[in-house]
RNA sequence: GCGGUCAUAGCUCAGUUGGUUAGAGCACAAGAUUGUGAAUCUUGGGGUCGCGGGUUCGAGUCCCGUUGGCCGCCCCA
């Protein structure tokens, strides 16, 4: 055995797995549809100028490339942001606005694994495009808390942290930073809770020690962990026009969420900033409670990549889970589904000339839209009703000889054991019978 | 790309200082059992001991390499 195995970080799903994964497509396609969010699919295999458009070259040695038979240089796709910009953005001017769509597909990227992190995942993404207030973040952060709330994972389990590029650049733009500091702090903040100081090395090898008082300053805004510590860091300083109207969109974002009654669910949380990327305003993460694990899902908002991946400008919010750390999460908690095979009927088959007589049933009641079962092979009597019983099926249908003869089949009850006899000629009507009670 | 650690049946594992044909439990299958279920007993299928090389009369065991898993670093769209 194992002559081949799957490629490194890709995985079999056996029918135990599958119907996991599917359970939890099957929810988050649920909950998004009742938030309002239409479902669409891209290709897998995209041309690789698409993710080197949106990121730059370096994203190359992550991505599942090649040069296929027609010489073109593609990839397999490795998020779902630039493909749904280019659909968005091809029919931009027809979409009705808000544009609520989301998919759920697989992704690939040649990485390193770890627990939660695999070279082929799942995600469910969720994006609004065309609508620039935060009422759109509101409807994504609502959509990510329900996606996981529906899982019956509650506040203990997981938060959404939430914070906002907009205001760490006025805000560092205040402190009379330059761009190319602004950029660089930005990242250093983004691995601060990791790293700690180390985050700071590059940018002290590229601009020079760190003011101890920018280096405080700093360290406090990231610190902030509410909404009022955020008010007074920035109405101390300089509360400029647009620093004001910024507040005014948190007090939308974060009142619209308390209306929903949604608020234990969020943290505002300035030390996040979501590496460089093309976020442009508010970003948010969700996190196990525990800080276990990494982070089960993220998004914010990119204003400026529909444009620059060729669309018009489109203003857009949007977000991801991946299925790993997810399910990883539902595993800890014991919520992960206990998914049933069980048939609702097995067939208990005398010889060949009962199951001739079975057939026929068999197939009225699959088409009826019951689950039957039935062994394949001519087997004892005795195997199977061990076989009818382990099969987890509520009731057993029993073609003997003897019943045949007299017009009747015995339907059995597997849970209480009890039998009683049923007109051969219509089986399908005692089965229904049964399931739907007396 | 870097570091740590592990690898024996589908699963969990045992395997003595290196010694004859590599074992157990669970699971699966058949039978005991030609008409009634969670039990018992018997039997069976399944292993290139991850792969390759080396040391040795002899390697699952020791050495080297390699592949893969897991954990962490870098990265994380």
């Amino acid at each position: 055995m194992a002559s081949f195995q799957t490629l490194p970080g890709f995985r079999d799903f056996y029918p135990e797995d599958l119907a996991k994964r599917t359970h939890i497509f099957r929810v988050w396609r649920q909950t998004a549809a009742a938030f309002g969010f239409v479902e669409y699919d891209t290709p897998v295999l995209e041309p690789l100028d698409l993710y080197r458009a949106k990121s730059g070259d370096e994203i190359e040695g992550q991505l599942f490339s090649f040069t296929d038979k027609g010489d073109r240089q593609v990839a397999l796709r490795p998020e779902m942001t630039p493909s749904v910009c280019r659909l968005v953005g091809e029919r931009a001017g027809s979409l009705k606005r808000p544009i609520k769509w989301f998919s759920i597909a697989e992704f690939y990227r040649y990485e390193r694994m770890q627990r939660g992190r695999g070279r082929c995942f799942f995600q469910l993404n969720a994006d609004v495009f065309g609508e620039a207030g935060s009422e759109a973040e509101i409807e994504l952060v609502a959509l990510l808390v329900q996606c996981h709330r529906a899982f019956g994972l509650t506040e203990a389990d997981f938060y959404v942290r939430l914070s906002d590029r907009t205001l760490w650049l006025h805000y560092l733009g205040s402190l009379g930073l330059d761009e190319g500091r602004i950029r660089m702090l930005l990242t250093a903040v983004d691995r601060f809770e990791k790293q700690g100081d180390d985050a700071f090395a590059p940018y002290v090898s590229a601009h020079g020690e760190l003011p101890a008082e920018l280096k405080a300053k700093l360290l406090a805004f990231l610190g902030i962990r509410s909404f009022e510590a955020l008010e007074a860091a920035l109405g101390g300083t300089a509360a400029t026009p647009a620093i004001a109207a910024r507040l005014a969109d948190w007090r939308k974002l974060l009142g619209g969420l308390e209306s929903m009654g949604l608020s234990r669910f969020v943290q505002v949380d300035l030390g996040v900033v979501r590496g460089l990327a093309y976020y442009t305003g508010f970003v948010f993460e969700a996190f196990d409670r525990k800080g276990e694990l990494r982070a089960l899902a993220g998004g914010g908002r990119y204003d400026d990549l529909v444009a620059k991946l060729g669309g018009p400008d489109l203003p857009a919010v949007g977000f991801a889970i991946g299925d790993m750390t997810f399910s990883l999460l539902l595993q800890e908690r014991g919520l992960a589904p206990q998914i049933s095979h069980a048939p609702d009927v097995y067939c208990v088959i005398g010889g060949e000339a009962e199951r001739r007589a079975a057939f026929g049933d068999i197939q009225r009641l699959r088409t009826a839209g019951f689950k039957v079962e039935y062994p394949l092979r001519e087997v004892a009597f005795g195997k199977q009703f061990k076989a009818a019983a382990d099969s987890g099926a509520k009731v057993a249908l029993i073609y003997g000889s003897d019943e045949l003869a007299r017009g009747v089949v015995k339907l059995r009850d597997l849970a209480d054991r009890t039998e009683r006899e049923v007109p051969a000629a219509d089986i399908e009507a005692s089965v229904r019978g049964f399931f739907e009670g007396p």
